[in-house]
DNA sequence: CGTAGCAGACTGACCAGTCTGTTTAATTTA
DNA sequence: TAAATTAAACAGACTGGTCAGTCTGCTACG
C-alpha cells in the first residue's frame, strides 16, 4: 500500500506524530504547518511530498490515533476475563489517558470529539470519518454489554444499543467538560456512576 | 450601564446577533469579521466603535446567549408545577431547539461547548466565561434535583451535585453526537434515559 | 544516472485591526 | 427657533502579518 523506504516512512511517521500531538493541543486551525514541519523536523517541500494537502494530514492522524486507541485497548482486555471487566477496562484506559494529559499540563479532551466540533464546517471527510469512528467506538462497547447481558453480569432489560450510545455520550461530554474546566473529575464520576449503574451494590439488608 | 442611543443600541444588537448565528453555525475563526459586517448590515469601522476586537465580540455572545436561555427556560418554567416537570422542561427546551436548527437544515451543537472546545488554547478570558456558564447551568440542574427530593419526586438517595454534573456532561455529549452525526436522537435518548432513571417506571406486577 | 526524497524561497489569499475622514443628531446659544 | 457647535455614530480604504500551498532546484541512494 505505501511504497516507501524505511528512512521516508520514518519522516512520514515524525510528521503525524507532530501533528496529532499539535492537533490535540490546540486543535487544526490554531495548528499552521509551520508549527508542525518545525517539531517534526521537516521541510515544506517535504511535507508536501508525503502529504497533498492539510486536510489529508489530519485524515491520516485520526486513522493513526484511532488505531493506536485500538491497540491500546486491546492490551487492556488481555488483563481482563468479563466482558464487564473489558469494558471498564477500556473505560479506565480513557480515564489514564486523560491522567496523563493533566500530569504533563495541559487537559486535552477528546482528539475526535475536539476535531469534530471544531472542523464541522471545514472538512466533510473529516466529519465522516469521526462519524465512523464513533460509530466503530460504540460497536465495541455494544459488543461488550451484549456479553456481559449473556453472561449475566450485568440486568437482561438493558438494551445495549441504546445504552452504548449513552455511554459514549457521557464519556464525551465528561471529556469536553474536564477540558472546559481544566481539571479532572467529571470522566471518573462518569465511570464511577455507569459502573454503580451497571453492577449496582448488592442489596444487604 | 450603556450610554448608547437607541439607534446605536439596534446596531450592536445586529452585530451581536449576527455574530451568535454565525459563530454557532461555523464556530469562531471560521467565521471572519467581514462575514459579520456583511450579515449585521455594518462596516468596519462602525464595528469597531461598538466592539474593540474579535474577542470581546465573542465574549459580549456568550453573556447574550446565556440570558436568551435564561429566560427561555424562565418561560418553560412558568408552565411547570413540580421541581421534576421544570427540570425536564428545561431539558426538553434544549430538545426543541436541537429540533428547530435540525428543521433548519444544521444541527449546530452547543453554543457553549463548541466554542469551549475550538477556542481552548486561542482565549483565557472565553474558557473563564463557559466554566461559568457551565457552572452557573449546573447550579439551576442542581437546585432543581435538590427541590425534587425534597419534594420526594425522585429518589432521596441521589446526589444532587454529583448528578447534576452527570447530567451536564451527558446533555453536552448528546449534542456533540449528535452534531457529528449530522441527525437528531441521541439527546432525546438521553433525556430519555434520565427520566426512566429519576422516575423508575412503578412496579406494577 | 535516474528517481525518490528533501530543501526552502516565493505567492496569493485572507483576515484582524487601524486610520482618516464624513455624516448625523443632540445640545447650546443668540 | 434657527443657526452654531460638538460629539456620537458611521464609512471604507489600507496595512501588516499569517498561512496553505507551489515551484524550482538540490542530494543521495539504488
Amino acid at each position: 500500500m505505501t511504497p516507501f523506504t524505511p528512512k521516508a516512512q520514518a519522516t512520514r511517521d515524525r510528521i503525524l506524530a507532530s501533528a496529532s500531538e499539535l492537533f490535540h493541543v490546540n486543535g487544526y486551525t490554531a495548528t499552521g504547518l509551520d508549527k508542525i514541519i518545525v517539531e517534526a523536523k521537516v521541510t515544506k517541500g517535504n511535507f508536501y511530498y508525503h502529504f497533498k494537502s492539510k486536510e489529508e494530514l489530519v485524515l491520516a492522524t485520526l486513522d493513526l490515533q484511532f488505531e493506536e486507541f485500538s491497540t491500546g485497548i486491546e492490551s487492556a482486555f488481555s488483563t481482563s476475563s468479563t466482558a464487564s471487566e473489558k469494558l471498564f477496562g477500556l473505560l479506565g484506559q480513557l480515564l489514564a489517558i486523560e491522567q496523563e494529559h493533566f500530569n504533563q499540563g495541559k487537559i486535552r479532551g477528546c482528539f475526535f470529539g475536539n476535531l469534530s466540533l471544531e472542523m464541522s464546517t471545514l472538512s466533510e471527510p473529516v466529519q465522516k470519518k469521526i462519524k465512523r469512528i464513533f460509530s466503530e467506538f460504540q460497536t465495541i462497547l455494544r459488543s461488550l454489554l451484549e456479553q456481559a447481558i449473556e453472561a449475566e453480569e450485568i440486568a437482561k432489560d438493558i438494551d445495549a444499543e441504546t445504552f452504548s450510545a449513552f455511554i459514549l455520550s457521557a464519556v464525551e461530554g465528561s471529556l469536553l467538560l474536564d477540558k472546559t474546566n481544566q481539571e479532572p473529575g467529571q470522566l471518573a464520576a462518569t465511570i464511577d456512576f455507569l459502573k454503580t449503574y451497571l453492577n449496582p451494590p448488592r442489596i444487604t439488608r
